[in-house]
DNA sequence: ATGAAAGCGCTAACAC
DNA sequence: GTGTTAGCGCTTTCAT
């Protein structure tokens, strides 16, 4: 063995008396390598613990067998999820799953997917929080497959996987309305966050197919956090024409409103979507427009590890993962 | 530029009409680069759409940039947190986080653990499933740091990033011995799990510092979901001299716990290790022993990247993240 | 301040 | 079935 550093293949070639190429077979599987030959290479490597180097490897065969996932917010609990969803689609099918974040910022964003493509990476899963991914339009023709999660992204050809964030809000709301809810109060994040748009208009689609129209006092929008939206239902719940009923865009809309709801007992039926630990165990019923996230992270997955697989350019198709209502709390 | 494949610093180096050291200088941002050199590069750069390739880089440099994290169950949100501190941390400082999970089977963990070591990986964080990790001895030996996460590790010199579980525990139990509680039950997973001893111990611990003993009869382990928990507090609830008061090892205890007690009002004082999304919630007051979950993975990251940048072993150090205790719910 | 040559550790061609 | 040779794309001497 070399002086310093680990043993090479070089290096067990020598210590077996065989040559660089018969370790390298024997090391990758190869068939028609000789039982012989085959003991006497693993025996070398075990006498100097050789491990292979997967660095050199795939510099030299082009092999890439990594995909980088870029989330927008890493703290949000449910892309954590989707990354560990791609993460089991990944190794079972010999690949791994790097992670980064770009906290909602575009520019962090392209600097973290230019870095995973420096790195070589087989594939991008990205969470756009840009507007524009041409940047990304050499490494895409060059054969690194994109995938879109959660929101659509633009400027490369590039699969998509999105929620039905529209007829998940239609169902609900709609259900609020056939219920005979007429005062329906809608917290929601900012329209320029997509899905946000979505869900609201899908909320504004149900009311249309009511033949009915919002009342746009009840309608809050640009809520960012729990304490925003448990602020905005209590001052929804202190005027002098409450709703009966509230639809929330997202968990944190949801939290922020049973924090107003709950502790001065509303009489308010409460919808909202992305479902959440915990959610069975509350003291009411709530109704959550639920869907997969398993599913959402393994599908993207999949089709990026295909794209790969068949070395095929992305069609643009977009894939969405369904919604249901479902029922939680009130079991106290 | 090469009929195949995407431009090299060759490439870039002919077109500039400048020697490939120079192009691999202005690329790496060395000093001493004449300004007229760097523009042609930096054109030539431009015009052929050029990307450095990290891996032919790493292998010649011998750089190593990414860390491992090995968890034992991605599906734990608790984990995805602690994966997340790390990528935050991580990729503050140059680095990246490459994400498995064991799934808590010994065997995956150890290939999942060397195979990040094929890739070169510059240290490695583990949620340990086997209890001998001296498999990785050769790894550490030729300059692998190794942080163990969540759980102490064996057999090879590494460093340890640990919750106060006993102290935690204690401070807990205690707490309901102080309030008089006499019929103290325990909702336990098995004991084979690091944690969950230590977090008995620590309840044990308590009992002693009260100079009281616990009723075996109301310690229930080996409860490894909420619906096994649900059962054994339903069943403690049934008996003839039922609990005031029950201590439960995990968050999926906990959960089991209430969702036994809330239906039927039990008078039952909770107190749960490990917090939850939307504890707050909770339709009762309910203790819970808490944690920095950001901290832990932060801390686990910095450790490793200070073994990393110092090149230095791991001192087999533990670090110990503290508790404390805090009321959750009861607002409603 | 710039360039020429060597080589990181491995796999892909091609011989034999 | 096995060995020889070349070279992936870059960084690192060392020379100029």
């Amino acid at each position: 063995m070399r002086s310093s550093g680990r043993p090479t293949m070089v290096d067990v070639a020598a210590a077996a008396g065989v040559s660089l190429k018969t370790v390298s077979r024997v090391i990758n599987d190869h068939p028609n390598v000789d039982r012989a030959m085959t003991d006497r290479v693993n025996d070398a490597v075990a006498r100097l613990g050789y491990h292979r180097n997967a660095v050199a490897a795939s510099l030299r065969s082009g092999s890439r067998d990594t995909i980088g996932f870029v989330s927008a917010d890493l703290a949000n609990t449910v892309y954590m999820q989707i990354a560990a969803a791609m993460s089991s689609v990944a190794v079972g099918r010999g690949h791994q799953v790097v992670i980064a974040s770009s906290e909602e910022d575009p520019a962090a964003e392209r600097r973290l997917a230019l870095d995973f493509c420096q790195r070589r990476v087989g594939g991008l899963v990205l969470v756009p929080t840009s507007s524009d991914h041409s940047y990304l339009a050499p490494e895409v023709a060059h054969g690194t497959p994109v995938v879109f999660l959660d929101r659509p992204g633009h400027g490369i050809p590039a699969d998509s996987v999105l929620i039905d964030n529209r007829g998940g809000a239609r169902a609900a709301v709609g259900e609020l309305l056939g219920e005979g809810h007429r005062r329906i109060a809608m917290l929601l994040d900012s329209a320029d966050i997509f899905t946000m748009a979505e869900r609201r208009d899908g909320a504004l689609e149900a009311f249309a197919l009511a033949g009915r129209r919002p009342d746009p006092d009840l309608a809050v929008m640009g809520l960012h956090t729990p304490t925003a939206a448990r602020e905005a239902m209590d001052r929804l719940l202190d005027s002098s024409d409450p709703p009966t009923a509230v639809f929330c865009g997202n968990n944190r809309a949801t939290i922020g409103a049973l924090q107003a709801i709950l502790p001065r007992d509303a009489e308010v039926a409460v919808t909202g979507f992305d479902d959440f630990e915990m959610s069975e165990l509350l003291p009411r019923r709530v109704r959550i427009v639920a869907y997969d996230v398993t599913e959402l992270g393994a599908l993207a997955a999949t089709i990026l590890l295909d794209r790969i697989a068949e070395g095929a350019p992305a069609d643009g198709g977009t894939r969405y993962v369904p919604t249901r209502l479902v029922d939680r709390g009130g079991r106290a």
